[in-house]
RNA sequence: GCCCACGUAGCUCAGUGGUAGAGUUCUUGCAUGGUAAGCAAGCGGUCACCAGUUCAAUCCUGGUCGUGGGCUCCA
């Protein structure tokens, strides 16, 4: 037999025989790596274990602890799920069902809607599949032959990719097989099905085939798979964890926000959550004014005519509402850029102006699909820290760093020590010239590469008017928010007649930069709510401080420490009530308020108060004086 | 918008083809308290809405509205 030579990552060499498996060789390597062994690469090509070796290569045995080893894995379970809904309903026809981030899914059409009851079964079964230990088997197979084996089987949606394939000029396809299970793959597999041991169905879903509206709706069924059942475990917990912090559930605990029937997808701040919006305005205008922005109001509704000329109608009016005054069309604003041009074109403008940057708390309304309205973090009303920056074409990279450097600021400043940078670019609705559209798009790069910040690219999800940068700020259990973007616009200065004089003496238009960095407030106090489980820092928490007399004795006592205290800014509350004390301490921590406040005879008499946090518990007494102290010193931003 | 599930007291949820229950909140008594629930009574519901089936519907059927999970990650 003829020898041949592979490279291991860490670049040693090992020799074996030419047929040699990728099994053999992980076997070689040691005992544990083949017990862990989910598929290989060679020269970076994901292959199954059971490829045996041609020639000299590189060679990479793949585990669950590498991406690549946890798709061949989830990939696999998915095929072992569709395997026992196949035992289960066996006129199903099958669709695609690949791994995703977290876990898998696969898309079916199945004669009766599935229920939970059913994914219980569909578990019970793979479990036995898994118990059955059966190999998977890779064989190819001639196209015209496997689509007449899928025709055969009446299976339309594998039929229809693979005539796809064949137009396209593909000659083979290939087949997977475990037990009693065929189907078309690509592959990589796993070696045998009794390596998934830990998994879960998670939920059941409609899904498009083909993600296309148009056409048949399949059930999608949701599960994940581990390697090792402890983090299968750890991960169903994350879940759990997540769903504790779900900000619907908290707004409602907390008293913070409400929906209503009357007004699906329009949220109603109670006052305390009407709080926390108002701690964050004033965080922003705040900051706006140091930065020179100047804060306008413009109205909701405008004639149709401004819509028009700006580019909504055309681009934007699925997501608008329109009505009609004395028998002329308006619209309700999805933006707030149209009014501020307005104001802009309201007088002359030099170039020694420039840049004019002008802001706004702005409620736009959207029409959003009833399908899709999710809590405050998809809604069909919501006020952005919006703003334009109106400047000369060589200003531009200049203000979009600064943009980014402010925007990062404020994420550190209300907690968020991490955020992921994208830039968006020219989706398929769009106005401009194609020139603009690059130009603007390189701005935005050279802005980030200057900034030394990492981006990804988002393909054809920017804004209609132009390319964006998207801030994603990434919460205390690692999920990741869209939420500021900047944004380069050379097109609406123009279509909306936006000039300014040069120092030659000449019109000019200029460049308009759309940027928010909260984006959605409503929104962003959603992730705020999730980030924090609703145990906000003190200079977030709507009550900061909650004053509980022990007996009707100390009322005034509470009500003069109130007034001190409303005097020093604090939000403080008394708990009146004629309860226990024990009881109004449970009621304070359950609203999750940061200090409580134990008023009785003892403190009365000292002139103290006795101290109680909800983290720390009972903290003793203090003077008044170094009580308002403490509080200072705990109500601060980040790095402010 | 589409698919599936859900909608019962302010909140969290049981329940039944014969017009409803628990805990909590709230009100009122009693208790006058010391760091996460004192005792008792009471108030509170057109069982989302509209039709239909039935002697009888909160329950079954259909529709409407709302809520939830999805509908991007291409064998």
């Amino acid at each position: 037999m003829a020898q041949l030579t592979v490279t291991l990552p860490d670049g040693s060499k090992r020799e074996y025989e030419t047929g040699t498996t990728l099994e053999q060789v992980a076997e070689s390597i040691g005992k544990r790596l083949a017990k862990e062994a989910l598929g290989a690469k060679i020269n970076g090509k994901v292959v199954d274990l059971s490829t045996s070796l041609k020639e000299d290569a590189d060679i990479e045995i793949l585990t669950f602890d590498s991406p690549d080893g946890k798709e061949i894995f989830r990939h696999s379970a998915s095929h072992i799920m569709a395997q026992a809904v196949k035992r289960l309903f066996p006129n199903t026809k099958y669709a695609i069902g690949p791994a995703i981030k977290d876990g898998f899914y696969y898309d079916f059409e199945v004669e009766t809607p599935l229920s939970p009851e059913d994914l219980e079964k569909i578990e019970s079964e793979m479990t036995r599949i898994v118990s059955e230990a059966s190999d998977f088997k890779k064989s190819e197979m001639k196209i015209a032959d496997a689509i007449q084996y899928f025709k055969d089987r009446d299976d339309p949606y594998k039929v229809e990719m693979m005539e796809e394939w064949q137009a396209q000029g593909q000659e083979t396809v290939s087949i997977y097989n475990q037990g009693d299970f065929t189907d078309l793959c690509s592959g990589p597999h796993i070696p045998n099905t009794q390596f998934l041991k830990s998994f879960k169905l998670l939920s059941i879903a409609g899904a498009y085939w083909r993600g296309d509206s148009n056409r048949q709706m399949l059930q999608r069924v949701y599960g994940t798979a581990f390697f090792k059942e402890k983090d299968l475990k750890a991960y169903l917990n994350r879940l759990e964890e997540a769903k504790k912090r779900d900000h619907r559930k908290i707004g409602k605990e907390l008293d913070l926000f409400s929906f209503h029937e009357e007004g699906p997808g329009f949220p109603f701040w109670h006052p305390k959550g009407a709080i926390l919006f108002d701690i964050l305005l004033k965080i922003i205008r705040q900051e706006n004014d140091r930065q020179h922005y100047q804060e306008v109001k413009t109205p909701i509704i405008l004639n149709e005519s401004l819509w028009h000329a700006s580019g909504h109608y055309e681009n934007f009016k699925e997501n608008m509402y329109f009505t009609e005054i004395d028998e002329r069309d308006y619209a309700v604003k999805p933006m707030n850029c149209p009014g501020h041009c307005l104001i802009y074109k309201n007088s002359l403008h030099s170039y020694k102006e420039l840049p004019i940057k002008i802001s706004e708390f702005g409620l736009v309304h959207r029409h959003e699909l009833s399908g899709v309205l999710h809590g405050l973090f998809r809604v069909r009303n919501f006020t952005q820290d919006d703003a334009h920056v109106f400047c000369m074409p060589e200003q531009l990279k200049d203000e979009i760093v600064k943009c980014i450097e402010y925007t990062a600021r404020i994420y550190k400043m209300v907690g968020f020590e991490k955020y992921n940078v994208f830039i968006a670019t020219r989706p398929e609705k769009s106005i401009g010239s194609d020139e603009d559209w690059e130009n603007a798009t390189a701005k935005l790069k050279e802005a980030l590469e200057e900034l030394g910040l990492p981006y990804e690219i988002k393909e054809g999800e920017g804004a209609f008017y132009g390319p964006k940068i998207e801030f994603n700020v990434e919460d205390c259990i690692e999920r990741n928010w869209q939420c500021g973007t900047t944004q380069v616009d050379f097109s609406m200065p123009g279509r909306l007649g936006l000039t300014y004089e040069g120092s030659d003496g000449k019109k000019h238009t200029p460049v308009m930069i759309h940027r928010a960095i909260l984006g959605s407030m409503e929104r962003f106090i959603g992730i705020l709510i999730e980030h924090y489980a609703g145990k906000f820092p003190l200079w977030l928490s709507p009550t900061q401080v909650r004053l509980i007399p022990i007996h009707e004795k100390q009322h005034d006592y509470a009500r003069n420490l109130e007034k001190i205290l409303m005097d020093e800014s604090i939000r403080v509350d008394i708990d009146f009530r004629d309860e226990k004390l024990g009881y109004k301490i449970r009621k304070s921590q359950l609203e999750k308020i940061p200090f409580m406040v134990i008023l009785g005879d003892k403190e009365m008499e000292e002139k103290t108060l006795s101290i109680r946090s909800r983290t720390q518990g009972d903290l003793g007494t203090s003077d008044l004086e170094s009580f308002i102290q403490l509080l200072k010193k705990e109500n601060t931003l980040n790095s402010n």
